[in-house]
DNA sequence: TGCGACTAGTACGTTACACGATATAGCGTC
DNA sequence: GACGCTATATCGTGTAACGTACTAGTCGCA
């Protein structure tokens, strides 16, 4: 199915994902509940699993050790680092966009 | 080729460009600039003419009369709205995930 | 103890779209 | 009149976003 950007997203499913662990340790299941009671986007497993995987691999997060029905990630260094980054840039974009859309306070 | 997503990123150029645009009304190449003078992100031609279309179609932005050389777009009132609240969202998503992270003032 | 609901992850097919390359053309200038 | 900049259009490719369907464990609960 395709992206159902019809509507212009605003945030990308790998940066829900490092956000979501930004809180601690997380497995996948529990990553789509807390983005979506915070985004209210729900994250489809295919997203999920296929972000965290090409997350894992440029390693912004890493698997921890979990039993066989649970495996939890956690967020490195790296990770954070790149996590900041982008929080940063997206905070600056927000608010020099609602600027000039005039805004009060922003 | 590939969405350069090696490295995450973190805005949409639909919604780059809606930003852009609620500067003031603008013809292609100068949203071009305009983005990358205030993201550094360089969007390519076949991005933003591509992403442009998709917006008119959706009704977000519309196109203004121009000469023969340059074909200037503005925001429409629904495409403001769009913009305002993913905007509005992204302030929040990044307020949160600063915060999480630990940034003093987030 | 068998059923439904929820948790958790896998597998897969489709397709949107990000992206660079390439092409075209007007304009200034040197 | 060649070079560089402005300006837009088009095409091909690969990635990844997305939904669906599936498997399997766990927890009531009746």
């Amino acid at each position: 199915m395709p992206r159902q950007r019809d509507r212009v997203g605003w945030a990308e499913p790998a940066l829900l994902i490092l956000a979501s662990l930004a809180d601690g340790p997380k497995h996948g299941y529990a990553i789509i509940k807390d983005v979506e009671e915070d985004t209210s986007i729900r994250l489809g497993p295919g997203t999920l699993y296929a972000a965290i995987s090409r997350l894992e691999e440029s390693g912004l997060v890493a698997a921890l050790e979990g039993d066989e029905r649970r495996r939890p990630y956690r967020l490195t260094t790296e990770g954070e680092t790149v996590l900041d980054d982008r929080l940063r840039a997206m905070a600056r974009f927000a608010r020099v966009g609602l600027s000039r859309l005039g805004v009060a306070g922003a």
